[in-house]
DNA sequence: ACATTGTAATGATATATGTCATTGCTGCAT
DNA sequence: ATGCAGCAATGACATATATCATTACAATGT
């Protein structure tokens, strides 16, 4: 149980950061602010779960979460992370009111529940919030596609290399990825956590990574860049 | 170069059949008819192009299309193929205003190009459309969803098996799929031509399949629905 | 300090899948 | 009728990746 991330104060200027929230009205913002739940949850513990049913949307103040789908042959493919202040949880906000994944926190986390009916609300009176929502859900099929291209058709050194590069850049940004264990990447890139575990030590034995514990520091980022390139 | 699939005498109540454009009012209605381009495309035409600007969403009035991404390596991956009345290109409408996957026709094709700023003007205007439309929308993540863990976690045999079942559920629903190359098959699960080729051959010499041409019969659904659940 | 548990590391081996080379077939154009 | 192009089929072989078995290590709770 890692508890690194530190919880901060929260309030409805933290809510509506540096997402869709931020383009509500005065009005609209404090009736979400009014209806919101916080529940901290820790490492280990599931935040919502595939099929349940999708009664709210779920924004991640502080902490880190995967986000996966559990396939019937006992294997997880972690399709995601969250970032503080994603709206997550949405696939079927407009289709069957479920669940299409599900959410684990990796570390101890503060998340934020907002009930689906205040997007549909907001949704009918404000179309600049409605179409930035739209904008973010585009954004992340495009990564799922994106996803796709890579696991199917990548050798395990360039999906290795390729993941690495992409979680340092989105989610920790300082070279160091955290809290991600080994097998956690393999579910990540579709391998076995073996595989996963030998491309990292050629990673490591190349001078290209450096790794202790659940810690992965890149060395040398333009050398996997063109491994995600080739392969 | 097939030509079994007739043109069909088309009007606005054909354009409007069976798709989220039915909850558009009479007169937003007669907008969309009045915009309306018709155009008619050759078996392998391409009809839009992964990274070219989004100006217009497609519907195929009849003929059979398939929707692919192109990535670096020169590999396709077929991501689904559309039926009569779907609406297709629609992923970077509310995004960057370009296609993010590639449209060809497989057999000839007649087509339907409408204006995004149709949409943009009645998303605004008219609520149950634009849920609708994200419905649809929503539905195909699911999908996509879908075929991450198929092509990622399931072997050859149940990837094929898998995929005959639902080409035939979804666009044929007659037990006899059609117009689709050994080679678009291979594209379609993520496989070389010639593995594609053995899966099927191994289905057709246990009896579960008939193979002409760009023809397969399905002869034993249980059979593959099994293969499809294991594996 | 010790037992327990989960994660990591590693080697030997098996298997799935891809690659390459070749041949045949089918439909189309001249 | 003949040749050409693209698709289909198939066998021999290579290689990527998974599986299995084992040992080591690190964190956690008592």
């Amino acid at each position: 149980m890692q508890n690194q991330l530190r919880y901060r104060a929260v309030g409805s200027d933290q809510l509506f950061a540096n997402n869709s929230l931020k383009y509500l009205s005065e009005e609209e913002l404090q009736k979400f602010d009014k209806n919101k739940i916080e529940v901290e949850f820790r490492a280990g513990e599931i935040i919502y779960k595939q099929g349940a049913p999708l009664t709210h949307l779920v924004i991640i103040y502080s902490g880190f979460a995967k986000i996966y789908i559990e396939s019937p042959n006992e294997k997880n493919l972690i399709l995601k992370y969250t970032r503080a202040n994603d709206i997550n949880g949405g696939l079927g906000i407009f289709m069957d009111q479920k669940h299409h994944s599900s959410m684990m926190a990796v570390t101890d986390c503060k998340a934020c529940f907002l009930d689906v009916d205040l997007f549909y609300d907001a949704f009918k009176s404000n179309c600049s919030f409605m179409e930035q929502f739209l904008k973010e859900y585009s954004e992340r099929i495009s990564h799922d596609y994106k996803k796709i291209v890579l696991l199917t058709q990548k050798n395990m050194e360039a999906r290795i290399a390729e993941s690495i590069l992409y979680l340092n850049d989105r989610y920790f940004l300082n070279g160091s990825i955290q809290y991600i264990p080994k097998r956690d990447l393999a579910d990540y890139t579709a391998m076995t956590k073996e595989s996963a575990i030998r491309v990292l030590k050629q990673f490591k034995d190349e001078g290209l990574i450096e790794l202790n514990h659940q810690t992965i520091n890149i060395l040398d980022k333009a050398a996997l860049q063109q491994i995600a390139l080739h392969g």
